[in-house]
DNA sequence: TCGATTTGCTGAATCGTTTCTTCAAGGAGA
DNA sequence: TCTCCTTGAAGAAACGATTCAGCAAATCGA
């Protein structure tokens, strides 16, 4: 016969719907006799009745849903952890999470936008699948947002993106704990917010230590293994080859590693290396395993989730603009003292 | 003043909600004129008209809803895949997907089933990260479901595996086409269905071929870098050894290219090498780029969500009960002639 | 021409809640 | 004893759709 429902539990306890409602729902300043709340509960305890959210989201315009909207979803592990954490936040708040991803397609992801206000999403993550700007979809006007992963470019929407400053900081200083001085900078060319982020941090940490600069040991090339490559290599054929390297990503750094083993260089003896992003398939896979930057994305996602319920639950005006995520380092052994 | 209500398009087209409700449903054997179907539908696009998904799912107890509960969406690069898959296809088909991950607790994954259920979805997948034998939770009893590279104990649920047999054919069969006859086997120590499946691929090709079985030749260990590393260095000291390996995966791949650049065996030119998995931050970025059986991840995902729907929607008793996904393989460098 | 059928449309019930208004009963105060 | 509050609870009106039953007007057959 069905799941029972709230009539079904006012009959069983002998009263109005009306007042199961508020019993179950405990309405504030509703007036109802300790004995006829006890007899409810009980009812709706022994029928195992739980209310029914579409008829509950009719009335009440809430749904406890949230929307996840993504550019891309399967070209980077990344992006998993971030839908993990926002999962797991929704989930513990009892949030459902509707995730929709758009492939960057600026028309499907205007459609997209549509289809979940057309549900009545309670708010939406706008969520892109690696550190960048972007201007948000003009539908997001008309519901709570918080921006995971990227910068919106105008208007005051929370945001979450990870520290690059501090976790390229945190790189270069475990160099410098280790005694280098003269340390590379195989960096990514593209002119994308973690590359200058990480880029800042690299000067400015050199800077604290009081080494100068020098542009030479700057080698910008494209961020996967070939580029990695290619920036090692011109780093360790300079006439006073660095000692340590700094790779912009872990993908980098594994092209570093053969850059070094052509050069007959040894990791860590003759060459530290520290890479970005702790690369499950990567980092701790490589020989000798990489110590590397891991990028926080799993806490991005929990913060998104978090900062947004916020917004939904509390006083929409309080809590942060934009947050830095902080990177930590994951320390394995490709750093050792300067040969 | 909010979004038009079917009323609000009634009162502009002159006629009754149920007509506009027939109209804009399409509703078989309804009789309304063309002139009137026509001011219906002129008026309810000035409007920018559309249906609260909420109202009719209250009354049609319908939800365009799709649930999917995996085990662990983090931990592997597949799980964004397959979700993706999942999600493209329901996508198409106007359906939305709810995200649930239950990290594998079987609390927490009844708890999940049960609020999806809450929420009246119209289908379930149930997904696992990596292909085994599940039993699902008895709550999925009430409802139709589909289960995504895992193959359910008992029931009569249709399900999605990879074909592992097949895939380890065309791996095998590469290596055979190339010129080899003495092909190695580095496969993974555990019982799963992936390792069963692609030894039994593995010694049927090579007897389909006419070369007898040569116990020596498989080497089992733990499917990771170190565990190929091992295996294919114990291949690779044999007396008579292999000049050629398919390895049980892509990490295990890379764990032979450290063994045989350890032994100074050149790849392809010393030694062919296969994997599986296609991963990736590892197949392309080896060098040389790995050959390997790529793991039909998205296309799981999309053949569960179709496959759900023509539970849903069609005749429930047609369509497959399991599915072999095939396996394709994805040529790459690092398979040559025999030296 | 008259009853029967078809056509085109409408009103009202319904889905399962929440919430507002109303109401009876009991107690207090005068 | 009569009025006025307070308490405890019920009834009914939303919420926004779908759908069923019904009802005029038009058409048809004989």
């Amino acid at each position: 016969m069905g799941r029972p429902r709230i009539k079904d539990v006012a009959a069983r306890a002998g009263v109005g719907v009306s007042t199961v409602s508020v019993v179950l729902n405990n309405v504030e300043g509703a007036r109802v006799s300790l004995e006829t709340r006890e007899r409810i509960l009980s009812a709706a305890r022994a029928l195992g009745y739980t209310s029914d959210p579409i008829a509950r989201s009719l009335r009440t315009r809430r749904t406890q849903t949230i929307g996840f909207v993504g550019d891309d979803i399967a070209t980077t592990p990344f992006a998993g952890r971030m839908i993990q954490g926002a999962q797991d936040a929704a989930w513990q708040a009892g949030y459902l999470l509707f995730l929709v991803n758009t492939g960057g397609e600026r028309a499907l992801e205007r459609h997209a936008v549509r289809a979940l206000l057309d549900r009545s999403v309670d708010g939406v993550i706008y969520a892109t699948m690696y550190h960048r700007h972007v201007e948000l979809p003009e539908l997001l006007g008309d519901v709570r947002t918080v921006v995971l992963d990227a910068r919106p470019t105008g208007g005051s929407v929370p945001y979450v993106v990870p520290d690059e400053r501090g976790g390229a900081a945190a790189a270069v200083g475990e160099l410098l704990r280790a005694g280098h001085r003269r340390i590379g900078f195989a960096t990514e060319s593209l002119e994308v917010p973690a590359a200058t982020g990480r880029l800042a941090g690299y000067h400015e940490t050199l800077a604290a230590a009081g080494i100068p600069a020098d542009p030479e040991l700057v080698a910008a090339e494209h961020g996967d293994t070939t580029g990695g490559y290619r920036a090692a290599g011109r780093l360790l054929d300079l006439d006073e080859r660095p000692i340590a390297i700094f790779c912009y990503n872990d993908r980098m750094a594994m092209g570093c590693y053969r850059a070094a083993a052509e050069r007959g260089l040894r990791i860590p003896h003759d060459l530290s290396v520290v890479g970005y992003d702790d690369q499950d398939l990567i980092a701790p896979e490589l020989s000798p395993a990489l110590t590397t930057v891991a990028l926080p994305h799993y806490e991005m996602g929990r913060w998104a989730v978090r900062r947004l319920l916020g917004l939904i639950e509390d006083d929409p005006e309080q809590g942060e603009q934009g947050h830095l995520m902080p990177c930590p380092l994951v320390r394995r052994d490709s750093v050792g003292p300067p040969p």
